[in-house]
This record gives structure tokens, sequence and C-alpha cells, in this order.
DNA sequence: CCGTATCCTGCGTGATACTG
DNA sequence: CAGTATCACGCAGGATACGG
């Protein structure tokens, strides 16, 4: 047996781990994670717990599956937590764990960054095409 | 004509674009750059310029037919620099710009979450497949 | 209301070969 | 060295209908 604790594991884990290479779980994590859809719904869950139709509601263009899809590979990750309430109809609740907090505040940055900097990124295609096209 | 600066134009988006709108501009930026390889070529050029070569071996796994789309993408967007040296055989190199500097920070603290966390998240994996199965 | 099941399409992706 | 071109494949992802 190993003396070490789990938060010790975590300790060397922040070195021993390098998304960088294919086959490391870390960028496995980075690949789930850089979907379309995590950041909008981890950031449509940082006011509080939200409800399946709300999520479809807030998240436009969003498909029944793949909010699905999403929400349970979320959940998995241990990154949201889902209450189901036995009511008629029933009623489920998404909300974020610790965890998946600690995430959707690193997803708010870039949703704000992809928010604020868009007319730049314009320019910048802007000029791009006319000089491939000139 | 509007009196207005490009920079005052800026600080309107930054309320004006909404990610959770499928139409807005600003959702189609932040889908481009929620793609697996974003993040990892950023992050490759953040200790300054790379060739081509470098990208394709610092990045395992990637396609070349997908490092030079997201190279191209990344350029478009005004993120990456490209630098082509006419040697023989030709130098091409790439580089950050000011804004993709900007993303790129974001970016490393997403990277260095997945592998500073990728043990919390096997866990919660495991305590969730367990609980399906059994 | 909150999903799952099924079908279907297209495009993302990799492999391979070729060019300047 | 740094791509481009072409082909082939799988599966992501949408539409629709049905179920608990």
């Amino acid at each position: 047996m190993t003396t070490r604790t789990a938060a010790q594991r975590r300790q060397e884990a922040k070195v021993a781990y390098d998304a960088f290479l294919a086959t490391c779980p870390a960028r496995q994590l980075l690949d789930a994670i850089s979907d379309k859809w995590v950041s909008l719904v981890l950031n449509a869950l940082s006011g509080g717990p939200r409800r399946y139709s709300d999520l479809d509601r807030i998240i436009a263009g969003v498909s029944q599956k793949m909010l699905t899809q999403t929400l349970r590979s979320l959940e998995r990750d241990g990154l949201v937590e889902r209450t189901v309430t036995p009511s008629v109809p029933v009623r489920v609740d998404y909300a974020l764990t610790d965890l998946g907090r600690d995430l959707q505040v690193l997803m708010l940055a870039i949703k704000s960054w992809a928010e604020g900097n868009i007319e730049q990124v314009r320019d910048a295609r802007e000029a791009y095409d006319a000089r491939s096209g000139g």
C-alpha cells in the first residue's frame, strides 16, 4: 500500500500530467471540456441550480440530444450535480459542484473574452480575406 | 459617419454581444475557440515563436491537416501571425499576436486546470460508473 | 416535463500521396 | 520543410417520434 493521501497524489499530478501528450488522461479531459456546449452549460448554471427546460431555453440552438449528452458527461465527471424531484410531472435540477464552479470561473473568462473581442476578430478576418482575395 | 472610435465600439460590444444567442457573432467565435486543438496550439506558442515542425512535435497526435487548419483559422482571426522565411528549404514561424496572447493566458488556465484536476475527475467517473453499473 | 430511441446526414478527421 | 490534394470512414449531431 501507499502512504500518500489523495491530496498528495493530486499535488503530484500537477507536474506528472501533461496535456500535450496524446495518451495522457489530462489531454482527454482537456478534449472533453474543449467542447462548444460545455462552456455554455457551465455558464448557464453560474447563477445557481437550473431546470432542464431552463437550460434548453437559455442556451439557444442546442438540441435535446446534445444538451442531455453534455449534462450527462459533466455529471459523470463530477462537475454538475443532478437532482430529481419525483413530482408529477417530474422536475430535474442541475447545479454546479465545487469542482464544476472552479472550471466555470475559467469558462466565464473565455466566454467574456469572446464577447469582448469579437469586433477585433472581425476586423482581422476582413483584413485576412481582403489579402487573400486581392 | 459615426463619431465613435474603434475602442469605444469595442467597449459597447462587451454588453451588446451575448454568446448564449445562437445567431450572435460572439457565439460563433466561442464555438471556434472551443476546439480541442486551439488551446494546445496557443499554449504551444506561449514560449515564443515556433516552427511548423516544432508544433507538430510538441502537440502529440495532431494530424498535418488539423494542425494546418487550426493555424489558418487562428491566423485569420488575428490570434496568430505567420512568418515565412524564403530560405531553402523554406522556414515558417508562428507567433502569438497581442490578441492571441490575451486568449492564451485564459487557455493556459484551462489546460492547467485539466492537468491538476484529472484525478478528482477520475474518482468522480468511477463513482458514477459504479452507481450505474451496480 | 424530462428525457430515451431511432434514423439519417454531413462534416470532422486521419491516412496517404504529391508539390514547390 | 511546409504544406496541399484526395479519398474514405466514423461518428458527432440534428430531427423526429415515443416513453415514464
